[in-house]
DNA sequence: ACCAAGCTTTCCAAATTGGACCAAATTAAG
DNA sequence: CTTAATTTGGTCCAATTTGGAAAGCTTGGT
C-alpha cells in the first residue's frame, strides 16, 4: 500500500525509517477523520495534511494521490475492524452461540466508538455508485459479511435469533451496532444519549441482544 | 423561507410565478439530492444547479446563497416527512397501539427509499458539531423525537415493546427504518438486498416490528 | 563520511468557488 | 393591451483552492 513497501524492487534498498512510518500514521488517522466528515469530494489533501500536522507534499510523497490515500486509509480501519472481531470470536470460541455473538456485538459496538469513521465512511460511500465504494465491498464488506451470515444462520437455527432473511436480520443488527455510534453528535443533542458513557455503550450491547437475539441461551454445562 | 415569499413588505407586490415555483422545487430537490450525495462543503452551489438544470445565478436569487438552501431544502424533506407519519398515525388511530406502531414503521421505511436524502442528510450532517446540525435538531428532530418517545414508553407498558431506556429503543428503530434503505447502492452489492423491489420493503417493516415489537398485541374486539 | 530516505519550502497553472451585475424575457395586474 | 414587477439569461470577477512539480535541506542507516 505505502510507496517505501512497494520500493523494494531495484538496487539501492534501505529500510523505512520510524519517522515515516509515524507520519503516514498521523495521515492515515487525518484522512479518516476528514473523509469521515466531509466525504471523499469534499475533502482536500491539503485539509488532511493540516489535521496530520504534517505538509502537504508529503502526501504525494507517501501516497502518490488523494485515491491511494483514501484506499489505505480505509484500508486501514476495515483491516483492523475485522481483526478485532475475529480476536472477539477467537477469544469466546468456547462460550454457547448466543453468548459469542453477544461478544461480538459488543465488540463492534466499542470498535465503533473507537472509530466511527468506520461507520460514516461506509455511509458516505454508500451514498452513490462509485469505485471506493465497490472496492470497499469486494475487499471488506463481502467476505465480512459472507461468514457472518452463517453465523446468524446458525442462531437461526437454534432459535435464538427470530426467522426471515438473515442477510437482512445481519444488516440491522450491523447498522445499530455502527450507526448509533456514527450519530454521537445528534443523539447527545437529540436525545440525551451520551456515547462517550461505557453505560451507554453496554446498554446498547444488551438491548440489541435482547431485541434481536431474544431466544433462550443453553444454560451452560 | 423563499425570498419572493418573504419579500411582502414594502409597496408593490404580486404574486410568485408559477415558474418561479417550478425553478424552486427543480433546485430544491437537486439541493437534497447532491448534499446528501456530498455533504453540504463537498457540494458546490454550481453543481446543484447543473443538476436542476438552470443558470446558477438563480440560486442566489431565490435562495439567497448555499446556507439558506440547504436549509429550505432540509426543511422541505423533514416536514414533508413528518407530515407521512403524521397521517399515518391519524389513519390507523382506531387500531391497536401495536398496530398503529406498525403502520407507523412501515410509513418511515417507504418515505425514507423515496426519499433516501432523508438519513443521509442526518448523518452527514451529525458527523460533526456544525449549526446545521443544531438547527436541524432543534427545528425537527427534537419535535418529533418527543413525541415518539412517548409512543415507545406506551408499548413498553403494555408489554409490546421490550424493556429498556426508551430513548435508545426509539433511535435503533428509527436507524434501521432509515438507515437500510439510505445504504441501497451497497446493499445490492454486498448482500443481494434490493431495496427498490417493494417485497424487500414490506419484509424490512416486518423484521423491524418482529424484532422491536415482539409481544402480543390485543385481540381485536 | 557517504548517500538514500525523508522532509521543508516555494512556486505554479488550472480549476472552482460564491456571488455581483444588468439587460432581456416573461408574466401578473390594472 | 399597457405597464411594471418578477424572473431569467448571459457575463464577469475576485478570491480561494486545487493537485502537483521543483529544488534544496535534514536525518539517519550503513
Amino acid at each position: 500500500m505505502t510507496q517505501s513497501t512497494s520500493a523494494a524492487s531495484e538496487k539501492s534498498r534501505r529500510k523505512q525509517q520510524q519517522r515515516s512510518i509515524v507520519t503516514q500514521q498521523k495521515l492515515l488517522e487525518a484522512a479518516l477523520e476528514a473523509f469521515s466528515e466531509n466525504g471523499f469530494k469534499g475533502t482536500s489533501t491539503r485539509d488532511i495534511a493540516e489535521r496530520a500536522g504534517v505538509h502537504h507534499p508529503l502526501i504525494t510523497y507517501h501516497f502518490k494521490n488523494k485515491d491511494q490515500l483514501w484506499q489505505a486509509a480505509a484500508d486501514k480501519v476495515f483491516r483492523d475492524f475485522r481483526r478485532s472481531l475475529a480476536a472477539s470470536l477467537e477469544q469466546h470460541q468456547h462460550e454457547c452461540p448466543k453468548q459469542r455473538f453477544a461478544s461480538l456485538i459488543r465488540a463492534y459496538v466499542y470498535y465503533a466508538r473507537s472509530q466511527p469513521a468506520l461507520h460514516k465512511v461506509m455511509v458516505q460511500e454508500a451514498s452513490y455508485p462509485n469505485p471506493r465504494l465497490d472496492w470497499l465491498i469486494e475487499t471488506h464488506l463481502r467476505p465480512f459479511f459472507q461468514a457472518t451470515f452463517e453465523l446468524i444462520e446458525e442462531l437461526q437455527a437454534l432459535g435464538i435469533a427470530p426467522p426471515g432473511n438473515p442477510r437482512l436480520l445481519f444488516n440491522m443488527i450491523r447498522l445499530v451496532s455502527g450507526g448509533l455510534l456514527a450519530l454521537g453528535n445528534e443523539l447527545r443533542q437529540s436525545s440525551d444519549i451520551d456515547t462517550n458513557d461505557d453505560k451507554t455503550l453496554d446498554d446498547i450491547t444488551d438491548m440489541i441482544v435482547a431485541v434481536f437475539l431474544p431466544g433462550e441461551a443453553k444454560a451452560p454445562a
